[in-house]
DNA sequence: CCTCTTATTCGCATTGTGCGAATAACTAAG
DNA sequence: CTTAGTTATTCGCACAATGCGAATAAGAGG
C-alpha cells in the first residue's frame, strides 16, 4: 500500500472497526472421508450453528501466530503445518461487526485428528459432503460422522462452508503434483493407505497399478523394509515419505 | 472465527491499531518481459522506492471494491478482472503501524498496459526479473524498461518484491490449466501472439507445433477467419478466446 | 501343504507431447 | 506474371505418462 492513500483518506472512525481473525480448518480423515474439526457455538449470534475454530489476530502477531496460537488453545495442537487458504471479506459475513478473516488449512493424519476430537476442547469431527466433482467448485455440507442421512447437515455458521469449500479445493488441486498427501498419513504406511487418502480427497477410484507407478516414480517413497501387521492376507509393504531431494 | 474468542480477548485498546490494505499487482507485458505498473513514493516512510498501487480497506467496503476503486484512482481503470494472491501480515512489514495487506492480481493486455502508464497518475512499468526457473519461487528484481544493467534494479517498498515474486509464481501455475493467459492478448490475437505471452510468463521457450496443438485441442480457440495485417509475409490467423463450454 | 486374499508386477492400448522436416501461403521485388 | 523470401501450418515419428485387465507373488491361517 502507499502512503499518499493512508494520508489522504485514514480517518480512525472510519477505519477502526474494521477486525482482522484467522480461522483454521482443521482437516483429517474419518472412515475414508474429508472431515473437519468445528466447535458448536453456544452464544449469539449464531448460537448453535457448527464453525471453525478462529481467533482475533493481535496487533503483535503474525497472521501464522495467531493461526498456530488459535491450534494450541482450542484443540491442543501445536507445530501444525499451516498453509493459508484465502481471505475472506464481504462486509456482513459476521453480523456482529466488520470482520475480515484469514482462512488457513492444517492437516492432521488419522489418529492426531481422532485424539484432537477427544481431548476435551469441545471439538467435534464432521464429515464433509461434497456434492461436486474435480476442481469444479461449489457449496459443500457437513453431517456428524455417526448420524445417517435422516439427521441432516450440520447447520454452518458465519461463511465457513465456504472456507470448507474452498480448502478441499484447494487439497484438490495440490494433491497429485504436491506432497501434501503424506499430511494425512502418519509415520509409515502403505501404498493402499496413501491411495484411500488420495481417492477420499479427490472423491473418486484411482486406478491401483497406475497409482503405485506414479507415485514410486515420483521418488518421495522411501521403503522400510517393514511390512504391516494384522492382516490375515499378504501384508501390504510400509513406505515413509522422504521430502523430495 | 468463534465469538468466545472475541469476548475472552477482545480489547480494543489492543487491537484496534490494526489496519487493513489492499495492495494490486497490474501486471502486463513489456518489450516480451513480464511488467508491473508501479509508483514512486515521495513522502517517507521509503520516500524514493517503488510501490505497488493500494489503499486502505474501508469499514463498509469489500476487499474486492477496495481493490477495484484502488484500481480507478490510481490507474484510472475499471472492471479488470481481479485475483486474490495471498494476504501479508509480517509484524513489520510498514514501520508506520501494524498493516495487514491483502494483495491482489490484475492483467492487463499490452495496449491497456502502455496506456496506463501514460495517463498522468505516475505509475511508471517496470519490468519484472525472475532469477529461478519453473516454480521454484524466490525473490524477483524489478528493472526500468528503458534502463540497461548498468543502472541497477528499481528499489522496492515494503515486502513488494515478495508480492510481485508471488504473482510470478501464481501466474506460471495456472498458465496451462487455466485461461489467464488470454487476459493479456488484446480482443483478437494469433498463436504466435499467445505463444509469446506463454514464453513471457515462464521465462522458458516453447515448441511451436506442440504448443499450437495442445492451445488448439483446449477449446478455447475460435478461429475469426481474419488474418494479421501489416506483415511482409504470411499473415497468421487471428482467433479469439471463447469460455470454455 | 493348501487355500484365501491382497500385494505387486506385466503387457498392451491410448493419449499427450517434443521435435525436426515438409508443405502452404502470403508479400514484395523483379 | 514469376520468383524469391519469410513465416504459418501441418506431418511423421519417437517417447513418456497413464488407464486397465490379467497374471503372478506372497504371507496368514488352517
Amino acid at each position: 500500500m502507499s502512503e499518499d492513500a493512508f494520508l489522504a483518506t485514514y480517518d480512525p472512525s472510519a477505519y477502526g472497526r474494521l477486525a482482522l481473525t484467522v480461522d483454521v480448518v482443521l482437516l483429517g480423515l474419518r472412515d475414508g472421508r474429508p472431515a473437519a474439526l468445528l466447535l458448536k457455538r453456544d452464544e449469539p449470534p449464531q448460537a448453535g450453528l457448527w464453525a471453525l475454530p478462529g481467533g482475533f489476530v493481535g496487533v503483535a502477531e503474525t497472521l501464522e501466530a495467531a493461526a498456530d496460537r488459535v491450534l494450541r488453545e482450542k484443540a491442543g495442537l501445536s507445530g501444525l503445518h499451516l498453509e493459508q487458504l484465502y481471505t475472506f471479506g464481504a462486509i456482513d459475513r459476521d453480523p456482529r461487526m466488520r470482520i475480515v478473516s484469514v482462512a488457513y488449512l492444517a492437516l492432521l493424519p488419522e489418529t492426531a485428528f481422532a485424539a484432537a476430537a477427544r481431548n476435551g476442547a469441545g471439538l467435534r469431527p464432521a464429515v464433509i459432503e461434497v456434492p461436486w466433482a474435480g476442481e469444479a467448485g461449489g457449496p459443500v455440507a457437513v453431517r456428524a460422522p455417526e448420524d445417517g442421512q435422516e439427521r441432516g447437515p450440520l447447520p454452518l455458521a458465519f461463511d465457513h462452508a465456504d472456507i470448507l469449500a474452498l480448502a478441499i479445493l484447494r487439497l484438490r488441486g495440490k494433491l497429485d503434483y504436491s506432497s501434501v498427501g503424506f499430511a494425512l498419513l502418519p509415520d509409515r504406511f502403505t501404498l493402499r493407505q496413501l491411495q484411500d487418502v488420495h481417492e477420499a480427497i479427490l472423491g473418486t477410484a484411482l486406478n491401483k497399478p497406475a497409482f503405485r507407478r506414479r507415485m514410486l516414480d515420483r521418488g518421495w517413497l522411501e521403503p522400510t523394509g517393514a511390512r504391516a501387521a494384522g492382516t490375515s492376507f499378504r501384508p501390504p509393504e510400509l513406505y515413509r515419505f522422504r521430502q523430495p531431494r
